[in-house]
DNA sequence: GTGGTCTAGACCACG
DNA sequence: GTGGTCTAGACCACA
């Protein structure tokens, strides 16, 4: 399911956010989807149950899920202008990076092609066979 | 020159790469300008001179400075292809932004629009020479 | 007659109490009253009886109710005194929400007037005796 | 420093998040006054530092501390407009004590004594002499 | 069986 | 010396 680099600077459990951070955002974990037991995907990564756990709660305060104790964690739906802090923090990145991409040659008009070309893949959703 | 935030959990020597990069990136500081030295820019900002050393060591290995022993750090001139594993990894950064802020609910018009404003911006910037 | 949170992480049984509690309060229970019995208030709400037995288990532990067995639970009609301790902890937890609101910037006028907004208003509400 | 109930329901770290965003909401803790580090709070509590640590963090991700590694855990000023959210919940909780006062037998006078002798209280601050 | 809490103890990066 | 990470392992409440 993951890969995980243990000899990262970055911490296993940050690691592991932004995995399943990402499987949310590209719709591949679907909303109100049973995320895998603590216990399971601490067997399967061979790494501690309390990891993954730490994983979990950072990513219900980030929103992105919620655990009902007893029950299992879950994709917690996205709600409209509940992130705004969060979008506001994005735009951001997004302008840091392109200044750096054009300091280092990128050419403005293959990012824009670029970044409409993902625009559209994503607009379409992925209706999974 | 700089504005460090000591109360920030990201250590002063990374901030210290961020901005001085910033800088860089921005032409503020210009192909093979010196940087300031090492106890000047420490009492500057009083921290600790060991803690700027960290982060001009960090910035040479990226490749956005060079040092000449006795003589001080110098900013290095981008080269077209040099840092073409850099912008591979921008450029997965850009994708990876672009899709949270889909799934947060950003309109792809928007995003294009403001992408655009940017680069325009940056490409009429600096007529400096 | 209720709405659950199975999403929430505070447990079913509790927000059962809550919800019950917040009837008797408001007179929408009137005293003696029955309850639902708990396998008919179990079928509405697709919940395990268990958990509405856990439930008024504990409204009677905490003094809403009494249940008589082999008839069902009725609602304990409040007896001036008889919540003496009860009423001290809600007086502290009022003290230490004001401390807090006061605490994060709300202006004392706003909090009096919405008090005494309520306090009328739960005032005419129920002239029940 | 603090009393814990370690038989209490409610976990031992989430008693001292209580705890300890009262002090700074009554002010005991000052805007950027450093709190306890870690082991030694500890070792004066005697429970684990981890525990110690999910309360700090806790109250790091409420928004009444800021943790920086490597230096310490200090009082986060609080910022008007950036509890909004909290401000509302605690209405609302507000709102629900009061409804309980009433039922069980409060008279409206009192209550209102009550908060006014507190308002114009925390109105005055301490000046600790 | 689920998430959650807590302990004991080791190790690391930062300044 | 500080906060932070991670492990191993025990125990609990909930459904």
């Amino acid at each position: 399911m993951f890969e995980l680099d243990l000899r990262s600077r970055s911490p296993v459990y940050e690691q592991l956010v932004e995995k399943i951070k990402d499987l949310i955002i590209n719709n591949v974990l679907q909303p109100d989807e049973q995320l895998p037991a603590v216990r399971v995907l601490a067997g399967e990564l061979t790494i501690n149950p309390n990891t993954i756990q730490k994983a979990y709660r950072e990513l219900e305060h980030r929103g992105y899920i919620y655990s009902v104790p007893g029950k299992g964690s879950f994709v917690k739906p996205a709600v409209a202008g509940d992130h705004d802090a969060r979008l506001r923090a994005l735009e951001n990145e997004l302008s840091r990076i392109i200044s750096e991409m054009l300091y280092l040659g990128a050419y403005p008009a293959d990012i824009i092609t670029r970044i409409q070309t993902q625009l559209f893949k994503d607009k379409g959703g992925q209706p999974h066979d």
